[in-house]
This record gives C-alpha cells, sequence and structure tokens, in this order.
DNA sequence: CGAATGATTGACTGGTCAGTCAAACAACCG
DNA sequence: CGGTTGTTTGACTGACCAGTCAATCATTCG
C-alpha cells in the first residue's frame, strides 16, 4: 500500500482549513462548504473524513491547540533564566501577528462553544492544565533559584494566564483602551511585582 | 395615551428572556421562538419590537451590562475603605449565584460574537471603559489613603479585570483546576500583593 | 357608537446548509 | 487484464428558521 499518508495529509489540510475560517468568520458562520473550499477540495470529502460538523470542530480545536504548543516548546524547554523563559513566554502570548491572532480567535470560539459542551470542557481542562503545569514549573524553578518571590507557584500560575487570557480578548476585540503594546506594559509590572530585584 | 409603557416593558420583558435563554443555550443555538416562548409571547411580537435578530441581540448585550452594573452600584459607591471596596468588587464578580453566572455567561457570548462585529466592538470598549474607570477610581481613592502600593492606577485595574475575565471563563467552564473559591484565592493573594501592610 | 391607532398573533415563505448517496476515479494486486 | 479497496465528487434532500404579512384584538378619542 504505497498510498501511505493520504489521510493524515488530507485530515491536517482540512484542520488547517477550518482553523482558519473559523479565525476568520467565527464558528456560527462557518459551513463546511467554506472549509471545504479553504482546503482546496469539495464537502464531500470533508464529510469523508469528519462525519459531522460537530467531530470536524472538536478536532480542529484540538489540533490548534498543539500546533500553539509545538510553536512554544523551545520557549519552555530554553535553558534561558527562569525570569527571561517567564517573559518570553508571555511575550510569544500576546495577539500579535497572524499565526497567534488567528489561535487566540480559535481559541475564544473554543471557550464559547465549550460553556455548552462538556466534551469541548473536557478539552479545555486538559490544554489549560497543560499551560498551567509548564508555567508553574518556570515559577518554581525560579524561586529555586531566588529570582521570585515565594508563594504558591500554582497560585501565580494562574493569575498570570487568567490575566493574559482576559488582556488578549480585550486586545483581540481591537481595544483602542488594550492593544498588545500596552497590553505587554501592564504584564510587565506585574511581573515586576514577582521577581525579587537582581 | 395611558397605555403608558407597553412599549418599554414588554421590551424589557423581551430583553430579559433573550438573555436567560443565551446563557442557556448559546447565541448560536439561540431561535427567535425560543425567546419569544420564555418572554411568553409570539414572534410576531419579538420581531415588533426588534427588527432583526441582530438588533435583538446588540440591545440585549446592552441591557445585560446596564443590569450588571446595577447589581454593583451600591459596592462602587459605598464609603467602605477603598480596600473593603475592592475585595467587594471582586466578591461580587466571581462566577457563582445564578444572576451572576447567567450574566457571565452573556458576556462571554458577546466577546466571541465582537470578534466580528464592529458595533459590538464598540459596546464592549463603552462597557469596558466604565469597569476600568470605576476601579481605577477605588484604587486611586486607596493610593490617597496610603492603603495601596503607588503605581499607575490604570495598569493595576487593567491586570486586576483582566485577570478577573480570565480566571472567570475557566470558573465557568467547569474547571475542576479553576472553581470560584481557587478563583478568590487566587485573587486574594494578588491583591495582598497590592496592598502595603496595615 | 365607530374610526383610528397600537399591539398581537401564528401560518407561511424563501433561503440556507449539514449530511447523504450514487457514480466515478485511482492505486494496487493477483 | 479485471477485481478490490480507498478516495473524491457535487447534486440532492430534508430540516430548520428569520422575517413577512394579513387578520385579529384592544384601547383611545371624537
Amino acid at each position: 500500500m504505497a498510498r501511505a499518508s493520504v489521510e493524515a495529509e488530507r485530515k491536517e489540510q482540512i484542520l488547517a482549513a477550518a482553523c482558519e475560517v473559523v479565525s476568520e468568520i467565527g464558528f456560527k458562520s462557518l459551513r463546511i462548504a467554506d472549509v471545504a473550499k479553504r482546503a482546496g477540495t469539495s464537502t464531500g470529502t470533508v464529510h469523508y473524513y469528519f462525519d459531522t460538523k460537530r467531530d470536524l470542530m472538536h478536532a480542529a480545536f484540538d489540533w490548534n491547540f498543539t500546533q500553539s504548543l509545538g510553536r512554544r516548546r523551545e520557549i519552555l524547554e530554553s535553558d534561558a533564566t527562569p525570569r527571561q523563559r517567564l517573559r518570553d513566554f508571555v511575550e510569544s502570548y500576546l495577539p500579535q501577528g497572524d499565526a497567534t491572532i488567528s489561535a487566540w480567535h480559535v481559541w475564544a470560539e473554543l471557550w464559547v462553544e465549550a460553556l455548552h459542551d462538556a466534551d469541548l470542557q473536557e478539552l479545555n481542562e486538559r490544554v489549560y492544565g497543560e499551560w498551567r503545569r509548564a508555567v508553574a514549573a518556570i515559577i518554581r524553578d525560579g524561586q529555586d533559584a531566588g529570582e521570585f518571590r515565594d508563594g504558591d507557584p500554582v497560585v501565580f500560575a494562574n493569575g498570570l494566564i487568567g490575566m493574559i487570557d482576559g488582556l488578549s480578548l480585550q486586545v483581540l476585540l481591537g481595544s483602542r483602551a488594550m492593544t498588545a503594546d500596552r497590553m505587554r506594559a501592564v504584564c510587565e509590572q506585574v511581573l515586576g511585582w514577582f521577581f525579587l530585584a537582581p
């Protein structure tokens, strides 16, 4: 069977297209036909790989996270100082640049869809848990190195990630009062309170 | 014209119903017929007061905010210490209790809808600005009273509101790792860093 | 009273779209 | 070659629903 990875390749094509479309017009407006067109295929093919629209979107949400995590692996596993890693992490999260903004849009759609979908809540729980653990690990390192203030690392991780989520939403909404630059400044300020003097 | 406030009363009835339905099943699933049924009237009447579904939802989002603000006026205008007012404000925001959770749901739906609707972005900007100003005012009072650390009150207000938004989302999503109680603890911790020793 | 205006109703229409399906195509194998 | 399995296609269908509309009811006023 030399016809090896048609399925994997096609699925990825479709998932990427689905994320692009969601990001551009939102889940509510998304039609299977839009995804098919964007993926350069037909609605029949989309349904061949994903039984229902719901299946497709769940897979797309999952894929969106995997991609986001992949894009940040370098930062999380770097051997820079904890202080620097935390700064890089925050910077990579700022809604600026097509890939990041697009991923944020998909993420926001996931949240709202998940309000009424237990399976998506499960996905959120898993994924959010990974971020929380990654950030908490950096914080623990920083505390061990005497760079950060004492306190429960998980509490700080939750606070930081929550703040990033909330601020990002405002940036994504095109707020004049909350631009990516201003968001960076707010994060810097908060991190400043948490870092110990060098 | 003794038939005074039929219009105002009926509109309010419909808007309240719309918010309830959005909160329960989400904007995407909401049908005009659902709203009509919840309001105890007919689809014809809903369309009599709101030309399109979009008009209805915009008015409902607006109404949802007005109600939320009204519910918190007491806190914002209280003459308790700034420290207490800030705590009360955070407490009132925790997603617990039907009214608050419902309002949060509607708010989340607004955000995602606004990603692709300039008018709703405008509404968000206006409304978010009011919260920011209210919180910043408390912070300024607290700094004047020597209760809070120095620094730009607007930056702190943004950080706090952003964190509340992000954490609330997780609570709303039924996260096991982020319950209303845990959210309170995270907020307490962050406020603790901001308050000066008594 | 009877006309005018305001409010309410729900049956109906026109358009939309997820999902189906039968037909066709492509790669492989014996 | 001809059969088998995997893949692709897009026309079609059945369900759904926002918005329309003609009819009805209610209230006010001259």
